[in-house]
RNA sequence: GGGCGAUUAGCUCAGUUGGCUAGAGCGCUUCGUUUACACCGAAGAAGUCACUGGUUCGAGUCCAGUAUCGCCCA
């Protein structure tokens, strides 16, 4: 149990640290964000995008986290059957790099040792798995721990992991599910090859970065029907002369008045000697000096086609008739040239004698660069290279080893994502107002046009729509909603121009690939298909290629919990694939795997689909996508009906806060300076719907606590600025530290005489100066409360009775409520967050408490009921604010509890020991606005302000009580009488008269406003007030000149709106007042 | 090359369907520690709303173009 400090113990100033863990434990001892399918209250689940387990988090997730916190508390207050659920992602490629990469570094056996131990037989796999295990532990922790010190309220029983048994299950059963459908398929095509990782990359998983490169202009022979040269040769243009190895054909275009003749001739291929066809195909551009197109100026008419290495070239190749060209790879999976990976003629050209055998044989084993450079060198000796020409082109680099990636020639696994019963199917869930009519989905039709068929898998059995249960995905449609509605453009395109998604990874971290491949001829004339028939029903899904069935390989995918059938299969001799699959694969199905999917749990019927899912929009093609398309074909609902996309957190260089960068700030970091609160309600605040989020970082020098600028660098391919990784104090002479940078790329590693830094940001001491403000006014309030408590009268309606300023800010209350509302409704955090800033600084404490402090310790009468009314105000803003900063509010609301148990004004008294976390969301009452009020106050106001006003510039001491007198409009009159008292305590004055038709004392200083004077009297000094009138009457002039410039205008007066002419003309009379009264007071003074 | 977004005070950003003399926080200037808060209070200075045209009685807002920056897709 936990003990509650009297209020009188409350900090001077709030001191997160002394609050956060001691309300957590609360929240954890009351089991508080754990909730059950079968509560009450609607369904509202949010599930977590999961992190990878690759590094710590950042601002980029403390960002994201806290909204969806905001989201989940606000609903659990609202009633709802709130849950979040937690959880992380083995993020395959990624976290395999990354503990390569550290393992590496800290030179123990690393990737490429425990690959040797594998191929010896050693069980090299289990063991780097091992340490990849070990790292996902270790990051798993810090990750749940960043989570929990940022207050995120997950249901933590519930918490899943990518890769886990339940998850694993999900993954078996989908794939076995796809497999048996025909969405699943093997073929051979060509990927996007990482070198350096060697495995296979997603399209989307491949970034493209302009390279200063160039154009090689490289001359090949022509020769004639009986091989010889005739003397003629063809000049090819590349940007990739290694490739030319594999050149199986010279393609010219057709429409090429100038070199079509070349159809049908050949030219033999330098080094390697062999004869190739020069063929026609559009696709080769004209060469055009003139144009603007880049690649025309640059064409030389003439293109090698190496359908290997080049996607065009493998479209050509696979156009080309009356056979497809041969697709010659010369490359090993680490980018090398070599002749064992599908170079099947090499041993045939390395005999011919026009081959270059000695130059042949040098190239093998040669790196890709290093080949293109020998291979120039080559075509330069022998006078075959025509010209090199400096080109800058786009290239495509791995998104985790960042080198350009390698066209590859291999066989992967396939996901159909172009068939309709997915892509159709997610096109379809848009809603209807946000899908643009060009998609293909948008009539309801079944149509996905030609895309499918250009990613045909030919063997496989025709694909029977609607065959399958849940195939249809009936009553997905129109539910799901964008939010920006600009982002549901991005998902349209991204589904409209999608191709086939290669699933199978080339790595040892991930779900293995549940298929058993073995000889065909084999499996059938051993009789195992039969035994496999009869003794493993429905376990397993066979699947051969169609290239002669005693030929071909036979894939038996076996879906979960068969442990028997996968035993039979490695009996007789059938191997698992040794790939694993694509991470997204896993993370397509989160939604539903982590509520138990395949198993109907009630879990699953009760928060799928869930709610919103909160990301950035770097992930919508990545993940979005494909747990729409996954969710809604395997279990025929939606992942989620909302997608609310948020901003990114950039840098104070405008560069995303990123991972890879090491340009990150653990949340953790700015939680130790700010405060969890202050962290939160300042993100919050920064959430609008179009703009990033630019966060200057600051670094704290450890050796002092104190905070400075650090030094930056320039690094890496995308120059990008970053915190040098050894920095130098500013404070502490000749002392150093390690910046987060250094720490996270490894390049400084932290000792205890140069020990890390932490990061911090001046951006967060807006929600550190609220916090501080909040926790004070509570403060104020309950030392008030009970000073009062013997004589407060408690219970009872105020109504009537109630002071203006109770009035007021009760009016002001019921408005943010319905502000806030809508705010969070529409995802609009930033309104969200600046309304109740600004209600509870500038109204509550800049106003309604300097109000009331002359009277809310009074016994009885107007105390009791503003005590009362203050502690419905306070309860209400810490129930607003709790979404946002959910610790203090919750160590206030407690307190608050304590001091003052019964709110009275609107029922909504707490149970005892209730925390704020689980209180009900505060409901707008529009009885309590009241507009006569807020008029009245605001006229009050004004006269305060302009007391201040002209105090200050009189120079009169704040402390001086000085006398006044208020000269006001006649329908004014009344006004100030009931509330002088309220007047005189704001503005620290005596008000000695007030009138309509009062007259300025000689020795008085003056402010004019259109219905109000306000006399400063004895306070006279005549210049200063002469410039400060003449100025103000300038600025009057100008105002009274635009406005009955206006309203001569005819066209305006005649075509505005009624009322706003109107209010122009009733502004216009009060300025003319205003300025006329102006002027008579500098007559007056002469 | 296609798409999306941005450009408003020294800095970081708001600004709803076009409508009073464009706002906030920080920073800056002046004053102030009367028991909620100096992580505070009061008053103040500060902007050619990127540029060029157009539509309109009226444009930061709508349209067209230009420039610069960022992101996504090829």
């Amino acid at each position: 149990m936990t003990t509650t400090p009297p209020v009188n113990e409350l900090a001077k100033q709030y001191r997160p640290e002394d609050v956060e863990a001691q309300v957590a434990q609360r929240w954890d001892d009351a089991n508080a964000f754990h909730a059950e399918a079968d509560d009450k209250g609607d369904p509202y689940a949010i599930v977590i995008p999961p992190p990878n387990v690759t590094a710590a988090l950042h601002m980029g997730h403390a960002l994201n986290n806290t909204l969806q916190d905001i989201l989940i508390r606000w609903h659990r207050m609202l009633g709802d059957n709130a849950m979040w659920m937690p959880g992380t992602d083995h993020a395959g490629i990624a976290t395999q790099t990354v503990v390569d990469k550290r393992l590496q570094a800290e030179g123990e056996p690393a990737l490429k040792d425990y690959k040797k131990i594998e191929a010896d037989g050693g069980g090299g796999r289990e063991q780097f798995i091992e340490k990849v295990q070990a790292w996902k532990d270790e990051y798993e922790g810090v990750i749940t721990g960043q989570l929990k010190s940022m207050g995120c309220s997950c249901d933590w029983e519930r918490q899943r992991f990518t890769m886990d048994d339940q998850c694993a299950k999900a993954v078996r059963e989908a794939f076995f599910r796809l497999f048996k459908d025909g969405l699943i398929y093997r073929g051979k095509r060509l990927v996007n090859w990482d070198p350096v990782t060697q495995t296979a990359l997603a399209d989307d998983e491949v970034e493209s970065q302009d390279i200063d490169g160039h154009f090689y202009y490289m001359k090949y022979p022509v020769i004639d029907d009986a091989g010889k040269p005739t003397g003629d040769h063809v000049t090819v243009a590349t940007t990739r002369p290694e490739t030319m190895l594999g050149d199986t054909a010279v393609a010219v275009n057709p429409k090429d008045p100038a070199r079509a003749k070349y159809i049908g001739q050949r030219v033999e291929l330098p080094i390697v000697g062999r004869p190739i066809p020069i063929i026609g195909d559009d696709y080769v551009v004209v060469p055009d000096p003139d144009s603007d197109d880049a690649k025309a100026k640059m064409a030389s008419g003439f293109l090698k086609v190496t359908p290997a290495h080049d996607p065009n070239d493998w479209e050509i190749g696979q156009r080309h008739t009356p056979e497809p060209l041969a697709a010659i790879n010369v490359m090993a999976p680490d980018g090398s040239i070599s002749k064992d990976h599908g170079w099947d003629d090499f041993d045939q050209w390395q005999n011919n004698p026009t081959a270059d055998k000695d130059a042949l044989n040098a190239l093998l084993g040669q790196p890709r660069e290093q080949a293109r450079k020998s291979i120039v060198k080559w075509f330069e000796e022998h006078e075959l290279l025509e010209e090199i020409k400096p080109y800058r082109h786009a290239v495509g680099h791995s998104y985790r080893s960042h080198v350009p990636v390698e066209p590859y020639l291999s066989d992967q696994w396939y996901v159909k994502v172009t068939d309709d019963r997915l892509r159709g199917a997610a096109l379809r869930a848009m809603v209807e107002d946000q899908r643009a009519p060009s998609a293909p989905g948008s009539a309801g039709g079944s149509d996905t046009g030609n895309a499918t068929d250009e990613t045909p898998s030919p063997t496989h059995p025709p694909a029977k729509p609607g065959a399958y249960p849940g195939a249809g995905a009936e009553g997905c449609e129109n539910q799901l909603r964008f939010y920006p509605e600009r982002y549901a453009k991005t998902f349209q395109h991204w589904h409209e121009n999608l191709r086939d998604w290669c699933i199978s990874r080339q790595l040892w971290w991930g779900h293995r690939i549940p298929v058993w491949s073995i000889s065909n001829k084999r499996l059938v004339e051993d009789g195992y298909l039969d035994i496999l028939e009869v003794e493993h029903p429905g376990k397993y899904h066979y699947w051969s290629e169609d290239v002669g069935w005693d030929e071909s390989t036979a894939h038996i995918a076996v879906g979960p919990d068969a442990e028997e059938t996968e035993k039979y299969l490695e009996s007789i001799g059938a191997k698992q694939d040794p790939d694993v699959l694509d991470t997204w694969f896993s993370s397509a199905l989160w939604p539903m795997s982590t509520l138990g999917w395949p198993e109907q749990t009630p879990e699953l019927e009760t928060w799928n689909p869930s709610n919103v899912l909160c990301t950035a929009r770097e992930i919508i093609t990545l993940w979005v996508s494909r747990m729409v398309m996954f969710n809604t074909y395997l279990h025929g609902r939606l992942p989620f009906t909302d997608v609310f996309i948020h901003a990114m957190i950039q840098d104070g260089h405008g560069q995303k806060m990123s991972k890879s960068l090491g340009n990150g700030v653990d949340p953790n970091d700015i939680i130790h300076s700010h405060g969890s609160d202050a962290m939160r309600f300042t993100l919050a605040s920064m959430t609008t719907q179009t703009q990033d989020v630019r966060m200057p970082v600051d670094m704290v020098c450890p050796h002092t606590q104190k905070t400075f600028t650090p030094k930056f660098v320039i690094t890496g391919a995308h120059q990008s600025k970053v915190a040098a990784p050894l920095q130098d104090s500013p404070y502490a002479k000749g002392k150093q530290m390690v910046s987060s940078f250094g720490l996270a790329t490894g390049q400084a590693s932290p000792t205890d005489e140069v020990p890390a830094a932490r990061n911090s940001s001046e951006k967060f001491d807006y929600g550190r100066n609220f916090a501080n403000k909040l926790w004070n006014a509570t403060r104020f309030a309950l030392t008030k409360l009970e000073e009062a408590e013997s004589s407060a009268d408690g219970g009872g309606s105020p109504g009537l009775s109630l002071g203006i300023a109770d009035r007021w800010i009760l009016s002001r209350t019921a408005r943010t409520i319905e502000e806030v509302n809508t705010a969070l409704k529409n995802y609009d955090f930033h309104n969200y967050a600046g309304k109740l800033y600004q209600f509870v600084w500038n109204d509550v404490c800049d106003w309604y408490i300097e109000a009331v402090k002359p009277t809310i310790a009074a016994p009885g009468g107007s105390g009791a009921r503003s005590r009362q009314v203050l502690a419905t105000v306070l309860d209400v803003s810490l129930r607003m604010l709790h979404p946002s900063m959910p610790f203090i509010t919750e160590r206030l609301w407690e307190s608050l509890s304590e001091v003052a148990p019964k709110r009275g004004v609107r029922g909504m008294d707490p149970d005892e020991n209730e925390l704020l976390v689980t209180a009900d969301w505060p409901e707008a009452d529009r009885a309590l606005v009241d507009l006569q009020a807020e008029e009245l106050f605001e006229r009050l106001r004004t006269v305060v302000t302009m007391i201040r006003e002209v105090r200050t510039a009189n120079k009169v001491p704040p402390r001086e009580t000085v006398e006044v007198s208020v000269k006001l409009a006649e329908e004014l009159v009344g006004m100030i009488g009931p509330h002088q008292g309220f007047v005189e305590s704001l503005a620290n004055v005596k008000i000695v008269a007030v009138g309509s038709d009062l007259e300025k004392p000689a020795d008085a200083a003056v402010i004019v406003r259109p219905l109000v004077e306000v006399f400063l009297h004895n306070q006279l000094d005549a210049d200063a007030e002469k410039t400060r009138l003449t100025k103000h009457l300038a600025d009057v002039t100008g105002q009274v000149k635009n406005l009955e410039g206006r309203l001569s205008n005819e066209k305006y007066t005649s075509k505005a709106p009624a009322h706003l002419v109107q209010e122009s003309r009733d502004k216009l009379a009060g300025m003319i007042r205003e300025r006329d009264a102006v002027k008579k007071q500098l007559e007056e003074l002469g």
